[in-house]
DNA sequence: TTGTAGGCGTTATCAT
DNA sequence: ATGATAACGCCTACAA
């Protein structure tokens, strides 16, 4: 919407008299445990009904009488009551919630597009079922051991992993535990946690080529974390595609690791007309220290990235990339997950296709 | 680190023979319920004591003997015993989590660094305590119903909210529980939650009278939704300092919506030369729509933003902005949280100073 | 259709 | 220093 002065006197009017910046004021608070907690046995008495009655009509209302069912919900709704989370959990063992749990810091967490897309797939597919899902980011040791302790002692019902070394000493401890859980990308051999990956190796391999097929013959490249699968897979398939690497740059799958990787590029292959970067962040880095070098995209220097996140059509030019599907990664991870929780059995793992996608950039 | 070819044949030698793609696979998995929950009895009797003991050995130990204390470690390292929450909850009433909780969706919730920095604050001054931090995003009437049934059933010792409309229902029903919650950003006045903010009017006052006077004489804006009190008082701060508005365009602080509420802005005052957008992420996309226009930044229109989020200085030009420190802001909120679980007493607002940071687009 | 009794796994209280 | 016992608040039986 948009309002010229003249056209919007409206919007104007409504406007004000209510911008004034106020200060910080507080009314009263009740402050926790200055009300007691409501149990169901308060709001039995107030509907005058058995804890039970209550309880059938929380849960359902089944086999409860139109009557005392309405008398009832009057008193839930009146109170404002919700079952405590934990005295419920004790007993069903259920909490209905699932964690996604990415072993990275909140910034890079809140920062690369891949993992909202993912939370978003996983996200739509929990809602279905009215799952909530609870995100938590560990980036530390101190923080994975949390994060660890908070799945094991049964705050959620499962977890979705993703970002995590392969053969990381926690999730070695998560797979040992009873915590049902799915990760994005492969975890080491030794570690049986079932997940959903796509073919990084063969995906990566045909975005070289697809380099190469554009007159590339001197393609560098800029590797993800190799304790990843994704990133060693990823640097495999670039080897498959052009035999002898020119120059290797190790980066952590960010924007910045993928600036500095490109800079090093440069300096030690500074002939290079193309380079391969196992993430789309990376590769918008990787743009910005072409840019700085006075090297044109993709005149001088053709450049492919990986994961068709948002940044590959945000960046200037636009990134030839591999699109993995983010949210259909998510959605899969839920769908295994819930299926697990529900039929006790481990879900087999999933491979997803891949597609290369030509842009500006190469 | 980078490798070149005959540099480092010591990282290529490493790679051989371990970057070959397997086929999904799946080991043994016990399962949920496969294996039986292991609760404090089983570690006493491995232990040869009673439950007692086990417990006060993992609440930290104190009056228990060196050698009963040892056996009893051995026993919980062996079995991977850890707590179950919902037991120990119902009785200590902790659950050592924090929620945070941004009324967004997945996506931009992930996209938006503003999140980010907020997250890695709160994170920061959370994990002093050792507590958890987890993350909801709730877009949908149906997830903020979740969210808040999730709160309120106390999955969490308290919340702390972001991007909220100033009189949410949601938030009212929130502030009316016994959740302790401590919000970024003021609420409606009706609305009792502590929060912690900067003063949006007057900071925005500030950077549009900067591009006044680089030059701008036709400044139009950019705002964020009105019914959150940043998007209101930035645009009453962008009234105090213009006087009569030449053109005003709604976005939702996202970047797309910058890129459309530009281009409406181009069509509806072509003469304008200088806006004032309420986020980075809309300036962001303001930048591209005025690109496409042809209209170059800053010698033909002047762009400024809010936040000094990463967005600032990732785009080109790099913006001239509003710095509210996002992580400081997170902290902030964190600690006046902890403070309320501690003390029992609603901590006071806060209001934290921002500055105008001269960048290239004015 | 409704109510009563018991137990989920832990910690707090009180003995010893 | 250690152990027995009673909650915590809810739900699953079973009984009425």
């Amino acid at each position: 919407m948009l309002h010229l002065r003249r056209k919007c006197r409206t919007a104007t009017r409504i406007l004000a008299g209510v911008t004034r910046s106020d200060r910080p004021h507080n009314g009263t608070f009740a402050g926790p445990g200055a009300r007691k907690a409501l149990t169901l046995a308060d709001v039995a008495a107030i509907a005058g009904v058995s804890q039970m009655t209550v309880s059938r009509v929380i849960n359902g209302g089944r086999d409860v009488s139109a009557a005392t069912r309405a008398t009832v919900e009057d008193a839930i709704e009146q109170t404002g009551y919700v079952a405590h989370h934990a005295a419920r959990s004790l007993v069903t063992r259920r909490t209905n919630s699932i964690a996604f749990v990415v072993s990275e810091t909140q910034d890079r967490f809140f920062h690369d597009p891949v993992f909202g897309a993912m939370a978003m797939g996983a996200h739509s597919r929990l809602a279905a079922d009215n799952l909530q899902l609870v995100s938590i980011a560990c980036a530390t040791d101190t923080d994975r051991r949390r994060a660890s302790q908070y799945l094991r002692a049964g705050h959620v019902d499962g977890a979705l992993l993703a970002s995590w070394r392969r053969d990381d000493p926690f999730l070695r401890q998560l797979a040992d535990s009873r915590v049902p859980a799915v990760m994005a990308g492969r975890p080491a051999r030794s570690i049986s946690i079932p997940y959903v990956d796509v073919n990084n190796r063969t995906a990566a391999r045909d975005v070289v080529r697809q380099l190469i097929d554009a007159g590339c013959s001197r393609i560098a490249t800029i590797t993800g974390p190799l304790e990843m699968s994704s990133g060693r897979d990823r640097l495999a398939g670039y080897k498959d595609a052009v035999g002898e690497p020119i120059a290797v740059a190790h980066g952590d799958f960010s924007r910045g690791s993928g600036q500095r990787a490109m800079a090093e590029l440069l300096e030690c292959a500074p002939d290079l007309d193309g380079v391969f970067a196992a993430s789309d962040a990376m590769a918008a880095g990787a743009l910005v220290a072409l840019e700085r070098a006075g090297r044109a995209v993709p005149d001088d220097v053709r450049v492919a990235g990986f994961d068709d996140s948002s940044i590959a059509t945000e960046v200037r030019p636009m990134l030839t990339t591999v699109r993995q599907p983010l949210a259909e990664i998510g959605r899969r991870m839920a769908d295994l997950l819930v299926d697990w929780l529900g039929g006790g059995e481990p879900p087999k793992s999933v491979l997803l296709p891949t597609s290369v996608i030509r842009r500006e950039s190469a």
